[in-house]
DNA sequence: CCTCCCATGTAAGCCGTTACATGATTGC
DNA sequence: GCAATCATGTAACGGCTTACATGGGAGG
């Protein structure tokens, strides 16, 4: 619903390649918000015949042209009314919470199994976040100002899988019981 | 994706009607998974049509009949076909996020407001998820023995909604500078 | 009377996933 | 040579949301 909006503000950080976009919801961005390539390049299009972006090809040298993507005054006001509009509260729909709800049909060694499983994916996400926030605290205090919204996302992440993992732990010693 | 298997675990505890389905994405279930009723019924009809449930009319006084229904052979089988695969990791698609991330564009004060709304949702839901899991540290043994997985699922609502409400706090006071 | 709750559905449209498709460059 | 990365798309299908629709009972 909102990949629009997610496109939009990234967009108005600066102006990118469907390609780029894509790389920046598979590191910062993505953290909470997911894209595969198809849905940004038919969204792309969509926001183009919208007139809220605008392309631009870039002639490159062996390669086809890259397709640059900017913002528009049309694009940057939608954004501003999305912005300043209420969202919903985010809906969590969770397969795995779903499985441990129902977890009694199975083996307790597969479910557990499976926590294990999720709970390697987990660590390494926020690895990477702790990499991320440590490269922040170390930047100049200007860009820390700068960067400081993008920040607090970061710090939502942190804080979010560190009780993720608070709560396998939990639930694995419940387990082993 | 798993709306089909979050109705065959509910339906394998107790059967029950659309609308006793929907009480429950309202309330335990409701957590970790969403669904409209329009979904419900629908979704209904399609697993009626695979077998994978059944239905019966009861018949009510004054009022139409109640369909109920009831997970069949072939559901249990399925249900436990899907719990003993591996599922993706949870997709956290969350507008509010992107809202934080692209903030800088509108007034901190319109940003901080729509923090504090949702703060009170997620208070809200911390509050209820503690009074379910008072009623069930209150509860004999053997019942916390028995529903000893949903009560998994019940914690890992709260250390969630408490994480949320650390980093809201974190986040209002950055703002606040 | 009016609103909320019980109880169930259809239909259109949008959003997202999966599968299919192409082709160049870089590093091992 | 082969895999990974760069770079962009189309098409079919499935899931979810929004709008529309109906009708009885309970309580204030």
């Amino acid at each position: 619903m909102s990949l629009k909006h997610a496109i939009l503000v990234q967009l108005e950080t600066e102006p990118s390649s469907g390609y780029d976009l894509l790389q920046h919801f598979k590191s910062g961005l993505g953290y909470f918000w997911n894209a595969k390539h198809q849905q940004i390049y038919q969204q792309l299009k969509t926001l183009s015949e919208q007139k809220l972006i605008s392309l631009s090809l870039e002639k490159q040298k062996g390669r086809p042209d890259k397709k640059t993507y900017q913002i528009t005054k049309l694009g940057t006001e939608e954004l501003k009314h999305w912005l300043t509009n209420p969202v919903k509260p985010h809906k969590i729909n969770d397969a795995l919470l779903v499985k441990v709800y129902g977890g009694h049909l199975i083996d307790q060694e597969n479910l557990q199994n499976e926590l294990m499983l999720h709970k390697k994916t987990h660590k390494k996400i926020l690895q990477d976040l702790l990499n991320m926030e440590r490269t922040f605290l170390e930047s100049p205090p200007q860009t820390q100002e700068k960067y400081k919204l993008p920040y607090l996302t970061l710090r939502r992440g942190i804080l979010g899988e560190q009780a993720w993992l608070t709560w396998a732990k939990e639930a694995l010693e419940m387990l082993k019981k």
